[in-house]
DNA sequence: ATTCGATCCGTAAGCGTTTACGATGCTAGT
DNA sequence: ACTAGCATCGTAAACGCTTACGGATCGAAT
C-alpha cells in the first residue's frame, strides 16, 4: 500500500480525511489534522502528481516554450532567464509550478508544442519567439490552453499578449540620428521570420519616408543574436559603394562584432559610424564608447506576464481584471556616445 | 465521455484494444489498428499525461535543474542552451521529453528539489551547478531518482557524474605562463561554493607548489559569470602593491571586463599582463589580443550527459554497459595572443 | 424531550489510462 | 469431427488521489 492510504490506515482513518487533512480543507478537526501532518511528515509522505492531476484535472503547473536554435532570438540568451524569474515569482505565488519547454534546434515549432498542448501536462503557458502569423496560437486556443505570448503577432485575433515597445524605441533612435545629420542609415532584423522584426523594419521605413529620406533595401540587415552577426553586417555594409553613417542594431550583442569590424578597418565606432542597439545588457557594457540603447526591467517583464497569465486562467480570473491583455512595455533610452556625433564626410 | 472510452465507443470496441492499438501492441488486428488510428487523428485524440503517468507509473520525462540566481554559474549563459540541445536529442530517441526546472534566484537549491524529486513527475533528472558537498545527492537517492550530476562533488558517494577536465586546462594555462617567465600569476574562481571553483583552486595551488613558486591569497579572486566581475577584479589587482603579471580566468566572460580595465589604466592585455579564459565562448571571440582558452563541444557535452542517465534508468539498462559513470570531458587548447609574451617589467 | 445545526468523518465514485487474464472464433492438423 | 493453438478482443482491476454525499455525534435552542 502506497501513499495516501498507507496515512490511513496507520491513524487508523479513512483517506478522504487524509487527503482533506493535507490540503487544508475544512471539515477536518484541528487535532486530526495535526496528527496527519505529523505521520506525513514522519514517513516522508508527498502526493503523488500525477493522481492528484488525473483526480483534479489540473496540474498546478505551466509551461514556457523556449527555443534552442541557434538563429532564434531565444537563443543564448541571458534575457530570458531574467524573464523566467520574474514569472516564477508570481506563480509561486499562486501555487503554481513553472517549467520549462525547451524545443530542439532541428524540431519545428508547432508540433513540438502539440505535444505539450494537448496532453494536459499544463494548466497554462507561455510562447516566446512569436512569429508573424504564429500557428500555435490557434492550437492553444483550440485546445482550451490558456496562454500568453511574449510578443504580439500579426493576425487579429483575440489573444493575449505582451510586447516591447519597439516602435518608440526605432522612432526615438531614428530621430537622434537624423537630427544629427545622418541620412544614410543602415538597420539590422531579425532572421527567422520573428514578428517584431516586422515592427521593427517597419517603423524604421515609416520614420524615414516621414523624413522625406529614400528607403533603401541595401541597408536592411538580416542577423541572429551573436558578435559574430553583427561583424559580417558590418563588413558587408563596409564594401558597399555608398556606405551609410549610421546603424540601428536590433540585438545589442551585434554590436561588438560591429565595433571591432569598424576598428580593424581603422575607424572609430561612433565618430565613423553611429551605433545604436535595443536593449541594455550586460554584455555591452564595456564597449567603448558607450553603446546608446534601451533599459528594460527582466523581472518586471517576467511578473507582467505571470499576472497576465493567472488572468487568462479560469480559477483565478476572479482576482484579475477582466479586458484583452495587450500590453506594452515600454524601452527607456539610455543615452551613450555611440551615436553623439554628425556624420563624417 | 474523454478520451479513451469515446473513441471506444465510437468504434464499438473496447477501451482495452483502443489502449493496444495506440500503444503499438501486439494482440491487435491490422485492420482494427488502422480503423483506430484513423478515429484518434480525426477526432485529435491525445493520451492524457496524468491518467498515462498514474497506470504506468512514469511519465516518460526527465527534468534538468538550472538556477536562476545572478551569481550561479547557471545565468547568464549560452553554455547550457547548447547543452540542452545535446541532452534533448539522445532522450528524444528513446521517447523522453526533456523539461527544465529553473530554480528561482532567491530560492535554496535544496527545498526546490524536493518538490520535484518526491512528487514522481520525472522519471529521471540531470542536476548542474554541484556543490562541494552537495545534499541533493543524497534526496534524489533515497527518493530512488536516477540521476547524473553534471559536475562532481566532492563526496566519495556512488553516483554518476560528468565534469569538464578542469585539472587539464589549469595545469596547461599554468605551464604556459610559467615557461614564459611568469611567476606571480592571478586567478579568479567562482562565488557560491560550487565544487568545480574547489578544483580549479587545488590544482592551481599544486601547480604553483610543484614550480617552487608561493601561494599568496591575495592573488585569489571570487568571481561571478559576468564582464563587470572581471573589471572589478582587474581593479583589485592594479591597486595590489606587488601586482601579478598574469592572470587566469574560470569565466572566460570576465576577461571582456579585465581587458578594459587593462586599456583604462593604459596597459596592453597580453602584453602587460598574460589572460587565459577557460572555455571558448563565442563572447569572447572579437577580443583583441585573442583570448587563449579551451574549446568544448556542448552538444557532445550534452549527448554524453543524456546516454549517461538512460544509463541509470532501470528500464534501459539493458542497452546501457553497467558500471559507474564518471567521465571527464576534455578541454583543448585553443592557443590565442593573450599570453605569449614574457612579464613586462 | 425534541429538533435543529454544526462539526467531523467515512464511503465510494470518479479521473483516463494500462494491462493481466480469460473468452471467443478460427485454422489447421490428426 | 475433434482438438490444439493462434490471433484477437473484452472485462475489470489497478494506479493514488479528490470530492460529493450522507451518516453520526453533540450541544444548544425550542
Amino acid at each position: 500500500m502506497q501513499g495516501i492510504a498507507r496515512l490511513a490506515r496507520e491513524l487508523g482513518i479513512s483517506t478522504g480525511t487524509v487527503s482533506r487533512a493535507l490540503n487544508g480543507k475544512p471539515d477536518v478537526n484541528a487535532t486530526t489534522r495535526e496528527r496527519v501532518l505529523e505521520a506525513a511528515r514522519r514517513i516522508g509522505y508527498a502526493p503523488n502528481q500525477a493522481a492528484r492531476a488525473l483526480a483534479q484535472g489540473q496540474t498546478q503547473s505551466v509551461g514556457f516554450m523556449i527555443d534552442l536554435a541557434r538563429d532564434s532570438a531565444t537563443s543564448s540568451d541571458n534575457f530570458f532567464m531574467g524573464v523566467f524569474d520574474g514569472v516564477q515569482s508570481v506563480l509561486t505565488e499562486h501555487g503554481l509550478d513553472l517549467l520549462l519547454m525547451p524545443c530542439p534546434s532541428g524540431k519545428d515549432h508547432y508540433s513540438y508544442l502539440e505535444r505539450f498542448a494537448t496532453r494536459g501536462m499544463f494548466d497554462a503557458m507561455i510562447l516566446a519567439s512569436v512569429k508573424r502569423d504564429d500557428k500555435r496560437i490557434g492550437l492553444l486556443q483550440s485546445a482550451r490552453m490558456p496562454f500568453v505570448l511574449l510578443g504580439r503577432c500579426a493576425t487579429q485575433q483575440d489573444y493575449a499578449w505582451i510586447d516591447l515597445d519597439f516602435e518608440t524605441a526605432v522612432i526615438t533612435s531614428l530621430e537622434r540620428m537624423i537630427a544629427l545629420g545622418h541620412r544614410r542609415i543602415a538597420v539590422t532584423v531579425p532572421k527567422g521570420g520573428v514578428n517584431f522584426g516586422f515592427i521593427f523594419l517597419e517603423t524604421y521605413q515609416k520614420v524615414l519616408a516621414r523624413h522625406g529620406i529614400a528607403f533603401d533595401p541595401a541597408l536592411v540587415f538580416h542577423t541572429i543574436r551573436t558578435e559574430l552577426s553583427g561583424y559580417e553586417v558590418m563588413d558587408a555594409l563596409l564594401g558597399l559603394p555608398d556606405r551609410a553613417t549610421a546603424i540601428l542594431l536590433v540585438y545589442e550583442l551585434s554590436a561588438i562584432g560591429v565595433y571591432r569590424r569598424l576598428i580593424d578597418a581603422g575607424l572609430e565606432p561612433g565618430r565613423d559610424m553611429a551605433v545604436v542597439g535595443l536593449r541594455d545588457d550586460p554584455s555591452i557594457r564595456f564597449l567603448e564608447p558607450s553603446l546608446t540603447c534601451f533599459g528594460l526591467s527582466l523581472s518586471n517583464l517576467g511578473r507582467t506576464l505571470g499576472t497576465a497569465l493567472l488572468a487568462q486562467m479560469p480559477r483565478f480570473q476572479a482576482q484579475f481584471p477582466q479586458g484583452r491583455v495587450e500590453i506594452i512595455q515600454p524601452l527607456d533610452l539610455k543615452p551613450g556616445n555611440s551615436d553623439s556625433f554628425p556624420p563624417r564626410q
